[in-house]
DNA sequence: ATGGTAGAAGGTCTA
């Protein structure tokens, strides 16, 4: 089965151009992040026409996360837990059951931009990782196959960025959120992307400014994180990176992974 | 040091 994670940058805005990537992906599970609307906005109809059970966890003008399945699923979470004043829409979280194989627990998450940093952005960032590796301790407790995707506003090392000089004081790339990501990792989880492709540059992420795309100013920033279980039946996983050098692309492209 | 782009809004804010 193959699992996916974009970050579309508004849904409604990118809606051609993520179909025609569904269209050609077929992805069985997909998690969006950065749907920029409200769920009654969320173009549900497009997608189970071509097949998907869709849940949507979304938010007025900003952030907004989205799980769509070919396959039913089921215990289905919105909001990150762990702070009742939290508002922002950037967890999203249910039990797929696929045909002939053990269900997979998928999460979705879109993690603050954290900057400035320092600042109240930055501590609600670090924050809100902190509360992320909870759940995922407590998730990782049931052993069963578990993929954690998103985007993650983490560099996590200087060959997972074109210069890492020019972003040594961005929230992104910060010793402290680097040390926070490798906190939830080191619970137990792989980062399918590294355990498939160890060596390669393959970014995720090019910013819409300074002709980023056209000088390969990348970041890895969106991962697909596995419990022991899920790494168990990973079979290959890549970046599509065409999608970013469409008409009217979103700044992130689709990563995804393909298990047993 | 600044501003460069994009999206939702119809204010600037976020990234």
């Amino acid at each position: 089965m193959k699992i996916a994670t974009y970050n579309v940058n508004s849904i409604n805005a990118r809606l051609e151009r993520v179909l025609e990537w569904f269209d050609d992906a077929k992805p069985d599970v997909a998690v969006l992040q950065e749907i920029k609307c409200v769920d009654e906005k969320f173009p549900a109809v497009e997608f189970e026409d071509r097949g998907y059970n869709v849940a949507v966890h979304g938010q007025k003008t900003y952030n907004g996360v989205a799980l769509l399945s070919k396959y039913p699923f089921e215990e289905v979470n919105k909001g990150l837990p762990g702070d009742d004043t939290d508002d922002h829409a950037r967890y999203i979280e249910a039990m797929v059951f696929p045909k002939g194989v053990k269900p997979v627990r998928i999460a979705g998450v879109y993690v603050p931009n954290g900057n400035p940093a320092p600042g109240p952005k930055y501590d609600y960032k670090l924050k809100w990782m902190k509360r992320l590796k909870r759940r995922v301790k407590e998730l990782l407790g049931f052993e069963d196959a578990f993929v954690l995707a998103g985007d993650f506003n983490v560099i996590p090392q200087a060959e997972d960025v074109y210069d890492p000089r020019e972003w040594g004081a961005d929230a992104l790339y910060l010793p402290q959120t680097r040390a926070a990501f490798r906190e939830i990792l080191n619970l137990g989880l792989t980062d399918a992307i590294r355990q498939i492709h160890p060596k390669a540059v393959l970014y995720t992420f090019w910013d819409y400014q300074r002709g980023a795309w056209e000088k390969d100013h990348g970041l890895r920033i969106d991962h697909l994180l596995l419990s022991p279980q899920a790494a168990d039946r990973l079979k290959d996983a890549g970046v599509d990176r065409a999608a970013r050098g469409k008409e009217k692309p979103s700044d992130h492209a689709p990563v995804w992974i393909e298990l047993k």
